[in-house]
Parts: structure tokens; sequence; C-alpha cells
DNA sequence: AGTGCATATCTAATCGATTAGATGCGAGAA
DNA sequence: TTCTCGCATCTAATCGATTAGATATGCACT
């Protein structure tokens, strides 16, 4: 027996005012109200348990408070990471947050744009991976503003973090623990960051192994598997992922071989996920946190320009790093 | 220079008739429209690239589209891939998800679902770890119907799993493996689901030692290496989430302790992470995507009764099964 | 008293889609 | 021919909040 909740007009009624005058009162509105009325106002909406409608007010000032969030792939911990940061970002803003699970596929991408669109948004923040899609168009036409976080298309407004400087930095450590041949694990369809990482690793390193796997713990699992079954695993890696390099720790322990002594591994992510592991992950931390800070800035035009934010590297384990005491890894 | 986008006015306008007809073209309306007339309306929203505006539609017809999803902890994979689940079950629905981490604060969960409540969401799905607000309360009030996963209060609709045989067939398992003493790891504020995991343990193993963490790796991992070096790690556990078991496996590692030889592990969430640690996790697997769908099921009165589905268990390395060969692991 | 002006409030149009009730039109029945 | 259905459309009210323009009230000053 829910009772139809309380609009502007019953309030207005209670309080013997026109909508008018309370629509003022709470926000506080364009024109200034006397302080008795405001009180009377109060009153009444506070025992009419009043709250505003919100899709009404959408309705009429064609804003509503909600943001779109298309991710890659939530099921990865590097975006689902993101995906909390960019939640918070624009929660400061007021906005609240639309999700959408794209699972790779710029068709589903695209679909989840249209429907966000419809939705009204009053934003869109597309974590997208390799392949970006003309996501952008879309919403251009539309009139809604999108920000890419992680990969973008070339002309719109990307938060990214330099990739090359953190692959140099990886393949340089490892070189400080000696190794000379140092493989690199990338994706299935390396177009974007992925992409610019292989090629950063594939300056410093000319000549050296290219690996290939799916971006799922359970690919770069079985072909660690596979490559140890053959005898050719490398002796030093720097993997594009995390969810690789964790399934690479997985396939390495199934088939007796020591991390980091048989293995060395660096990992280019640096998810939290990454300080936990059995070896913990030496990475190159993504500054996971500020890139979605930017992105939600760049949509509502508060920063001026796209700043690339540097990924530092965090010995752990993995590499060789630490035999001693590493309990204070963050 | 974004053109104003185009109204259910412009396509009357366009195609010659009334608004009303466009509206009973678009939504195969409560009235039939002839099929001439239908062509010249579906030509003309075409050629203007005509999109409903759903805050309109919402207005009138008193529904949005959009469910709230609110978390418990948005980092922890356990609540991770229930929502992946929950919002494809939702989107199978035609919803759109609204989505907020209440990061185990009571207080934000009860805010979320007051800014949800104001969005005019269809529903609302709480995903709650051990403390529960009286948030079934407020959505009543507002006439949203709202369920509960994985915990909800007494008398509100909740879609969880059987917990408590999930907790016996770990010990038995255990007990297979000659271990007699099995200790448990729970949370530190255990009321909820793992309150009943606890409960289950301790009718089974009476007098066993009882450990007590964070829900996060960071703490496991203290707590493994504190009592690694203290001596007096216990040689077989059972652990309440996925994120406890990964963190103890971490400090297993880092204090030279061999899984499962010196100590066996298992867990009771069975997320998809725990297929691929080192060494890989035997788990009771928590019907996550049947827990999601029954869920949103029940949000719509599409079930019955909330029938509690078993969790498996699955056998992998961590609790001393397969020595030799486990390729064939989910 | 009359005029001017500022302040407080009210009236009513507006956002875009939905839909009940009114209207128009042609075919068939009387 | 006239009346009656039935179908296809149109008209206009409605959802709830916002806000520009109109109105009312009170005070100061000539």
């Amino acid at each position: 027996m829910r009772k139809r909740p309380s609009t502007l007009a019953d309030v207005a009624r209670r309080a013997g005012t026109s909508t008018a005058v309370v629509s003022y009162v709470m926000n506080n509105g364009p024109r200034p109200v006397a302080a008795a009325t405001r009180e009377r106002v109060l009153a009444a909406a506070a025992e009419l348990g009043y709250r505003p409608n919100r899709i009404a007010r959408a309705l009429r000032s064609r804003t509503t408070g909600v943001a779109g969030l298309v991710l890659a792939d939530a099921s990865n911990p590097y975006f689902g990471a993101l995906a909390r940061h960019v939640e918070r970002a624009l929660e400061r803003r007021d906005l609240l947050t639309l999700i959408g699970n794209a699972g790779y596929s710029a068709q589903r991408q695209r679909h989840l744009v249209e429907r966000f669109l419809a939705a009204q948004v009053d934003g869109l923040v597309i974590v997208s991976a390799d392949s970006v899609g003309d996501v952008a168009e879309v919403a251009e036409a539309a009139g809604v503003p999108a920000v890419y976080v992680h990969n973008g298309p070339p002309g719109a407004p990307v938060a990214a973090a330099d990739n090359q400087d953190a692959v140099r930095e990886a393949v340089a450590h490892l070189r400080g623990h000696g190794h000379r041949h140092i493989a690199f694990l990338t994706g299935p369809d390396d177009e974007g960051p992925v992409g610019v990482r292989r090629a950063a690793w594939h300056a410093a390193v000319p000549g050296a192994e290219l690996l290939r796997s799916d971006y799922s713990r359970a690919a770069a699992d079985a072909l660690t598997r596979h490559l140890a079954d053959a005898g050719t695993l490398p002796h030093a890696l720097v993997t594009a992922t995390d969810e690789q390099a964790i399934g690479v720790l997985s396939g390495a322990w199934a088939r007796g071989l020591a991390v980091p002594d048989r293995l060395a591994v660096i990992s280019l992510d640096g998810t939290p996920e990454s300080a936990h592991t059995a070896p913990a992950l030496t990475v190159t931390e993504q500054p996971l946190q500020a890139m979605a800070e930017q992105a939600v800035a760049l949509l509502f035009d508060e920063a001026a320009a796209p700043l690339a934010t540097r990924a530092a590297l965090i010995p752990r384990r993995s590499c060789g790093c630490g035999g001693g005491d590493l309990d204070l890894l963050s």
C-alpha cells in the first residue's frame, strides 16, 4: 500500500504557495524567497518526505546527472580498477554511472553507446582495448561529450599513460639483472597501447622473441605450459598485461619452473592484483587514478591538455629483485 | 555545430501525421496504424535519425528502463563477477545498469540507494557483504522492488547459495587428504554468509583454530607471514573468501612455505581468479550466474521460490590433489 | 495623494512522449 | 437514402519540475 510519492505541487499546496517558490527554495533557485516562506516550504517538504523527481527535472533541464561508462572487458582487473576510479571521479561531480561491458566486441561497444545516448547521458567515458570503434562520431552527432581512456582514436581526447617509457624501464631493469634475451608477450590484436608497448620493446631488444596470447589468464597459462613442454620458454619476459603475467606465473608453477630463477617476469599494467601473486609481480604501474581523473576532467573541459602521465616501475620479486624481506611492498 | 536532436513532433510533421500515430508506430502502439502511413512514418524517422527521448518517455510512463546495482566492494573479484552476471541478466530484460560501490560502508550503501531511487530506477539489486542496512524499507517506501544477492536481511528476498553445504564438502575433502586440524580464516565482522560458513566449519571441526583477517589480499598475506614467522601456521586451512586465499598463497610463497605440502588450502568463493593462481586453488564454486539470474528474476516476480543453489567443490592443486597433469582444469 | 521602484510571489508555457476521448470517413445494412 | 459500425487519425491532457513574464505588495520620496 505504497502511497504515491509526493510532488512539487503537493508541497506547494501544503505550504500554501505556488510551485514556483517551492522550486526556488529547492534549488536556491534563480530567484530569492522570503526567509519565512522558505521555512514553511522546507517544513512542508520534510513532512511529506518530498524527493524531487529527477526524470522530470531532466526533461526540462536537458541534463540527467548520469554518465555512461563502457568497459572493454569488465572481468579484467585492470579495466575493473579503472572503472572504480572513473566512478569515483564522476561521483565527486555528482554524477551517477551507467556501466556496460563490451567484452572486447566493437559491435557491443557500439550498441552500448547507442543505448546510453538514448538514456540521455550527460557524458560518455569509453575504456577501449585494442580496436576502437567510431564511437566518438555517434556521440558527437548526439551532442554528448565523450572521452577515451587507455586507448582512443587519433583525433579524440584520450587519457592514457606513457607506454613507451614504461617498456623502456622494464627492459632496462631486466638488463640490470643480467638478461640479454628478453621476450615479449603481446595480445591477439595489438593495435592500441599494447601495440605501442610491443613496438617499444622491439626497438629496445631487436630480434628477441615475440609471444602472443589472448588477454586472459587461461590463455597465457596454456601458452606457458606449452612452451615449457617444448623447452622453448625464454628466461626473461615482459608481458603486455597483468592478466597474462598471472597466467604465466600459474603455468610456470604447474610445470615446476621457478620464477624468477628460471623465468624473470615484468608486467606492464600494475593492477592492485599484482602485489599479491606468488611470487609478487614486478610491474610498471599505470597511474589508473590519475587517468580516470583526467578523463572525467576532460569530459567537462576542466583540464587543458591531456598530459601523458608516467608509469613507474615497482620492483618486486618476479624480476629477481628482493631475495630478502619485501614486507614493505605497497 | 550539432543540431538539436529531432523529436516525435518533427517526425510527425515530416510524415504529415499527428504525433499520436508516430508514437503508435514506434511502439507498435496501443492502436493500429494503416500500413501505408506506417511506412511514411518509418521513412521520416529514418531520414531524421529520430531517436526517442527516453527521459520524456520515462516521465510519462513511470518506468525508466534502468536498474540500480549496489556492490559491497567492487574491487573484490567475487562481487565483480557477480556484478557482470547481474548486468547481463538485466540487459537481457532490456534494462540498463546503474552501478555503485559501497566499499563495505553501510552509510555509503544507504546513500547510493537514495541516489538510485531519486534517479527513478525500476529496481534495485543489492549485493551486500556482512552487514546489511535497512535498505529494503527505503526502497519499499518508494515503491521500488529490491532484491539482495549473497546476503540480505531476514524478511527480504535473497539470492544466495547453500554455504553450509559448501563448507562441509571442503572440510570432508581436506579430511580425505588426511588432515585432522583444519583451521578457518574468517572476516573481520562475520555476520552474513561468512558467519554461516564459520559456524558450519565450527560444527564440523570443533576446537580447531579460528583465524581472522580483513577481506583483502594484503591482510591475509600479512597474517600468513606473521603466523609463519611465529611458527603457528596451521597445516590445513579453509578460507572464507578467494581474496583471502590468494593472500595466503602470496604470504606462504614469500616465506618459502610450500602449498599444498606444508599448507593445504581450500577457498569458499570459487571466482574465475582461483583457477590461475600458483598453485591453482581448490574451491567450492558459488553459482554466481545462477544467483544473479535468480535475483533479477525475483526482482520481477518471475521466479516463485528462492531456491538455494549448491556450491560444487572443484578440486585443484592447493588442497593436495593432482600432483600429475591438471591441464584440464576449467 | 501620487509616483517610482524593489521585492516577493503567482501564472502559465515548456521539455518530449503517451494515450484516452473526439472526430472523420467509407462500407454495409435497413 | 439514411443510419450505423469500425477503422484510421487527430486533439489535447498528462507526467513533474523549471523559469520567464506578469502581478501584487510595501515603502520611500516628492
